[in-house]
DNA sequence: TATAAATTCTATTAAACAAGTAGGATATTT
DNA sequence: AAATATCCTACTTGTTTAATAGAATTTATA
């Protein structure tokens, strides 16, 4: 996993804390995150394109989940960084690519064993929400 | 997975399929699989190293396996080509680094969630073996 | 209404890694 | 001696990662 994403984590764990009550900033999730502050605001940007936070710009501003944290999967995000859950491209749901030196899939045993390791992956990590993490 | 580590798995799965009788030249396989031949060679070379393959140099040599295919964890083939397991480094067995940014692994959340997915991975990785890709 | 505080946007960078390619050295058989 | 095959070292090219920099925009409040 990018530490991007794993920064993604943290921060959403960290909005979690707050909901719904209040929003947070940027600076204040960076510090005691501990994630190199420039790089939150893009990772919080992404978060905020891909719907799951909002944002208030200005004095007393920052950033808040729009979701309940038990509704946030945490293969989601993932897919949101760092792309496949799959550690092939031949078994992927939401990015499959066919592979170019494999004459038929079907056939192929390392299709079957790395499908059935992404059906394991992927059940949990759409099964386990921001709320699992606090 | 890098196709450095997909293309060492199709090699082990070609050289059993000759196990134990005979051995395979590079550039057989090569051909026969799909792989760029110069780049296999530097892949077979790391088999060797990692004592799963054996080889005979000059006219009429090649390569064959060290050990029955059955006894050849997928595992230890993802991990000599990519490393860890694990998506995180912190809860990697054999690849393990403290992460900076967190204070406490024991308490942290996402140390917990993704154990458990390294957990099921590995045991999968470490139970299917080369004659499961067959 | 000016100012400070915050997000937003665009660009740049340095280092590492991936996926090969190239060419010659070495060993073995015929 | 010639042909065949592995072995070894280096290089290349492109992409990704993990940031950093600086300015633009929006909003609250003194």
């Amino acid at each position: 996993m990018s530490k991007k994403c794993k920064y993604a984590f943290k921060a959403l764990a960290h909005l979690a804390k707050s909901y719904p009550a209040t929003h947070c900033k940027t600076a204040e999730i960076a510090h005691l995150e501990n994630i190199p502050r420039k790089f939150l605001e893009l990772i919080l940007l992404d978060l905020k394109k891909g719907g799951f936070v909002n944002s208030k710009q200005g004095a007393g501003g920052g950033y808040y989940l729009v979701k309940a944290p038990e509704t946030i999967l945490l293969g989601e995000i993932y897919r949101l960084f760092d792309g496949a859950i799959a550690l092939l491209p031949c078994v992927s749901l939401k990015f499959y690519e066919k592979c170019k030196d494999c004459p038929d899939e079907v056939a192929c045993g390392l299709h079957r064993v790395f499908l059935q390791i992404r059906d394991q992956t992927l059940k949990l990590m759409l099964q386990k929400t921001v709320s699992d993490i606090l």
